[in-house]
DNA sequence: CTGATATCATTTGCATACGAATGAATTTGA
DNA sequence: TCAAATTCATTCGTATGCAAATGATATCAG
């Protein structure tokens, strides 16, 4: 009995055997687009077991604002990677809640300074250490060494 | 600068503290939450660089819907991690688009079934290429061991 | 000096993302 | 068996996230 080629009952059991290379076969699971989507979703999920009335976008804000002091709300979009848009409406949000001030640079009339307010300060000064709980559960699964391997290679991808 | 001046006591502990690692300051821009998050921005704009007509939440969907073939939306939400609100609004479009079709569980009349119509295998087919090159140019940063690496450990945070 | 360009902020529209509440249908357990 | 619990889907409200358009202001080039 002579094998020319592969039959269709072949490929097809080739496909569902196959376990390595599988080079036909796409997995959504395995794509980094797709798992990166999942960490960052448990990494939000931890973060809102820990601080329930802050989103992480606001407490970026926070932190930053914290770190460098009274900037345009333009280039605290930037810092924080936040486009025009998105980070319009998070100082609208913390400004409601009395956690940042706004006002009008003197000279360049364009740009809207963005700073702390004291209840804002606090808040953030409370919120740190909370956050590097949050920081330490969301690397729980990895060891020591593994954790200063996976920063390492994130960063190259962010 | 946390503080609006900083006394030459609070200057002096920080130096000291510096020594060790400097594990008093915060450094937002050194936090996974954070960087997890600049890394999948970069990715989402590959992803729309190469396929603009979908997101990929939306192609998530088409992709498992692929794989396993017709299923209930709940179940697609949890293969494609996305709770029952937002895996609605994703097969909603998809519908409008003619991509997927759903149909009533005959047995089970809670569950909608999903099933990709002909337009929306030809369409997966011919983008799951395209997914190929978004996964490489995610990756490319990093060397192939690297990426063995970063994707082990990924895997482990998700 | 002035027209072209660039920057900053805002607004609109669309698409995730998720908590919470609701209703319909099914399954469980005493 | 039948009331309680669970599951599936939907809806509502809130919050990113980004593209595109707009208006105000500032800078640059000739």
């Amino acid at each position: 009995m002579g094998r020319p080629e592969m039959s269709a009952e072949d490929n097809l059991l080739r496909l569902v055997e196959a376990e390595d290379g599988d080079e036909n076969n796409y997995h959504l699971q395995d794509q980094v687009g797709f798992i990166l989507r999942k960490a960052h979703q448990r990494h939000v999920s931890i973060f809102a077991s820990h601080i329930g009335d802050l989103t992480p976008p606001q407490f970026a804000a926070l932190a930053k604002l914290y770190d460098i002091g009274e900037t345009s709300q333009n280039q605290l979009g930037t810092l924080i990677a936040m486009d025009a848009a998105t980070v319009k409406g998070v100082i609208d949000r913390l400004k409601a809640r009395g956690l940042v001030e706004v006002s009008k640079h003197e000279v360049d009339k364009r740009r809207l300074l963005v700073n702390l307010t004291p209840e804002g300060r606090e808040a953030i000064e409370r919120l740190i250490p909370l956050a590097r709980a949050i920081t330490e559960e969301t690397l729980a699964p990895l060891t020591a060494k593994e954790t200063a391997t996976f920063l390492r290679l994130l960063a190259k991808l962010a």
